[in-house]
DNA sequence: TATTGTTATACTCTATAACTATA
DNA sequence: TATAGTTATAGAGTATAACAATA
């Protein structure tokens, strides 16, 4: 029998932080009848205002093809607009409606106070610590899907 | 429009990681036709021997039906094998075939090679104090379900 | 009655690829 | 030709509930 401690692996943590936190937060938003993978997207741009879509799914770690539905779901609940681009007609830009952006106010102090009870008993430089080591094992991961693809990414 | 700083936001650092975490790991398992749910149970297996189905279902964060269906895959690969416990009839106990136990010995050290590669840089107590912070974070989240829940649960 | 696990359903996500339109 | 996005399909996951067996 191999010896694997998951207690100390990385990805089990993460995966398992992952797993709570959106469990916890799709509860706080199906009052709203908002998905977390909207919120998602909300979020990121309230970020940035006009986003592509392929900027967005990279963003909000959604498949391009499923953005693309999800998109058309929140069109519908209109709290999205999509347009062509006039500079390059190809692409699409995204940006929230004005129903879009009160929704996105009504969600915010809900995400704050959630993030706040994750991170209780948390100083503030720890806080800081750990985003920050989370920032770096992305980039870290980054990097090694660059490599795999032959050569370094534009970003 | 509302002023939201994702680059702060626990929740998205974490699911920005897992994402990248899971996707390049997928990849380093596809060559074994392991998919990542199945590596997740031969984890947790390969920490305890013998798990309830319920027990799994936690560990990995997978979904009690979910993991039903997928542990009968695992089955027709001759990973896993299913008996019911003795001492409690309704419960099912999980083990490690053989075969399961060699794919996992195969798999530990490439899941051993990837935490290193996306902790590089990081100091040992940098990856401890990571971690721990990750431990304490889930910590907040298992308290904030079990007040939810009425009460405080079991564990 | 409550619990454990399996099964069924409907819905969503992923991965892949075909397709349209622009560049 | 290459890129951006949409759409279609099949496979897998989730949520819910119904169900069987056991406690």
């Amino acid at each position: 029998m191999p010896m694997f401690d998951l207690a100390s692996y990385l990805p089990y943590l993460v995966n398992r932080v992952g797993a709570r936190l959106a469990e916890a937060f799709s509860g706080e938003l199906a009052d709203l009848r908002i998905t977390l993978p909207m919120w998602r997207v909300m979020a990121a741009l309230c970020q940035k205002a006009g986003q592509r879509v392929g900027e967005l799914a990279e963003v909000t770690s959604i498949e391009v093809s499923t953005l693309s539905r999800l998109l058309r779901a929140m069109e519908r609940k209109e709290l999205v607009r999509r347009a062509r681009s006039l500079e390059d007609a190809r692409t699409v830009l995204v940006e929230l409606t004005d129903a879009g952006v009160a929704m996105t106010d009504r969600i915010v102090p809900r995400a704050r106070l959630y993030q706040d009870l994750a991170l209780s008993g948390f100083t503030s430089a720890e806080s800081d610590s750990l985003k920050a080591m989370l920032v770096r094992v992305h980039g870290n991961l980054g990097a090694l899907a660059a490599q795999r693809s032959g050569f370094e990414r534009p970003a």
